[in-house]
DNA sequence: CTGAAAGCGCTAACAA
DNA sequence: TTGTTAGCGCTTTCAG
């Protein structure tokens, strides 16, 4: 008793070992006929096949080691589940770990992983320089992704185009006749975050508009958010847009914008950055830019894939994806046949098509 | 080259393998010296244990398996970070997996995880009914626990009580005054859903409190909250608190009141459910019931060990783990206090601390 | 196309 | 306490 073994197979079916293997494992060089004996005998015995054997023989384990520093962050669910689909196509199951942001515990578990002897590894590094090395020494073991906020390493990544991002709420404030932009930022040690203000800036010189006289940063919170916009109303009554470094921040605008009874999106729009759950849920919903996570997933696993499957030793890719803006009541409407705009990306290419 | 093996590091250190092996799992009788000389072997030649190796040979692979229906959704990362936290601790890693609330995808899912040889299975039920029997046979195998919406199979259950956290809602409003309490729900054929309606009314019978003409059922979404609070307020104009059956259709609700210039919560109060992140944000915020997702996650992780390193043939055991109020804007303080009332648990014990 | 044999790297009996 | 010896269940040469 137990589970049958492929020997117990073989000899039910009347075929050596080695030919039952090829049977199930799909190699080919195995006559129709014994092929069909081997799967009858299989089902007959209730055959399973035993992964770790497989692996510890084939030096595969078709898995992948998934590090991101805080799995219940809004964000990562989503890239996790395109990630789990995608790989599942090629028969590969993520292993998850959660390194809770810590470079120390990230090093730990990132040993685990490789211990595990998973195929390849997708990694959301907890800090920018400190992940670096741990990163390297992965990198050299087995294929690896950087998702999302890569160190400098030389290694494939995914990540997203947030400055682009930022280009597109400019622009479609500007379009909907907005002349006096703010912003309102977030001290962040991650570049995908600091980039946001400076790229605000950029796109007003692109469109010869006035810099705000400050674009003060705080905390990714609404009750920073209402106290900005309260200290903006006061220093430059005249604003016209706001734009905000992430969705929470523009709720708390919204809410400071309606205790003092400025009309949004009329006499000020608004817009937001993450396209988190309530942005939709707002009053009025939140104009904001989405980050396309399903599809970084997806890029990611592309990545991986070639990788593993085809050449393992060529130079690193970066994919880039683009963020889109979704338009809703918080700003002025553009375009009344659109409510997607899609931001042009670094490096297009692979990403073209879209299934979720 | 390529990674050195424990025979290696065998002879490096001048003894057997055994002892090698010995020394490194951890296992007693093996002089200190011996234990010191292989482990400086093993750092010298940078060994790494191959799990897959040991796994084979020692019948244990240190991995559970985990099934969610829907990764992405808020719910389940919060409980899969407890979960995986929980469980490293005891040197498992969880290798995750989506059957995309397709009951077929789930037993492929649970076989392919069966086939990785995992010690044990985390599973939320794709449905209540057709997902029995792959639930059975897979608890036939490996120690499983179903999570939050347990199918009728005898099994380690840990769930929520959500009974409880109506009682706690509706307890609420009448100690903030309210006598004429509505309710509006929603359609699903997931019994922590329709338990909602049923423990609403047995509640305002226990209060001795005046029954709602109807409790309308709808979706879980903003629209259907909105649609059915203006209904409300024509049927039964002296309303005065609104229970609703998630936070999706409070924030509905809040906004329809709103519209009609009802003042929450002065002359109606109104309680959600899920405390999802929007609840906080919401204008008024939302008072709700917030499910102890943690804790969730960490009551599995205990039904597993449990499981795993002793017992193996216990009865199943069910944790039912209250849920708690979260009082804020949208109704009237109670108590000036406290901020949170927790539920009496079916089952107390075990979950008594609480660390995140 | 098929089978026999040789392990993958490790742990668990068993004997010393 | 240590070493020797068998494998865990499978894939993969290598002959035939």
């Amino acid at each position: 008793m137990g589970m049958p073994t492929l020997r117990e197979v073989a000899e039910e079916a009347g075929v050596s070992l080695a030919t039952a293997s090829r049977a199930l494992s799909g190699s080919r060089g195995v006559t129709v006929e014994n092929e069909q004996a081997v799967k009858h005998a299989a089902a007959r015995l209730g055959y399973r096949t035993n992964g770790i054997a497989r692996a510890l023989r084939s030096h595969r384990t078709q898995m992948v080691g998934v590090l991101i520093p805080h799995i219940a962050d809004p964000f990562f669910p989503r890239v996790v589940q395109e990630l789990e689909r995608s790989l599942q196509r090629d028969q590969r199951s993520i292993l998850l770990v959660d390194s809770l942001g810590d470079p120390t515990l990230e090093r730990e578990r990132i040993n685990d992983l490789l211990d595990r002897q998973v195929d390849a590894l997708v990694v959301v590094p907890a800090h920018p320089q400190e992940s670096c090395t741990t990163i390297e020494l992965a990198a050299a073991t087995v294929p690896l992704v950087q998702l999302d906020r890569p160190v400098a390493a030389p290694t494939d990544v995914a990540s997203i185009d947030h400055r682009g991002g930022i280009y597109l709420a400019v622009d479609h404030l500007v379009a909907g006749g907005c002349r006096r932009l703010s912003f309102v930022g977030a001290e962040s040690p991650l570049e995908a975050v600091t980039s946001r203000r400076d790229a605000f800036i950029e796109r007003l010189q692109h469109h010869g508009l006035p810099l705000p006289t400050t674009t003060p940063l705080g905390s990714f919170s609404v009750a920073w958010g209402a106290e900005a916009a309260g200290a903006l109303l006061h220093t430059d009554p005249s604003v016209d847009g706001i734009v905000c470094a992430n969705d929470l921040i523009a709720i708390g605008v919204l809410r400071a914008l309606r205790a003092r009874g400025r009309i949004v999106p009329d006499e000020i729009a608004v817009t937001g950055f993450d396209d988190v759950g309530f942005a939709e849920v707002s009053d009025p919903p939140l104009t904001t830019i989405r980050q396309p996570v399903s599809e970084l997933g997806r890029a990611a696993a592309e990545l991986l894939t070639a990788r593993i499957d085809a050449d393992e030793h060529r130079p690193p890719r970066h994919i880039t994806l683009p963020a889109e803006l979704v338009q809703r009541g918080s700003t002025t409407p553009v375009g009344a046949t659109t409510t997607r705009v899609t931001a042009t990306a670094d490096t297009p290419g692979t990403m073209g098509e879209q299934s979720q």
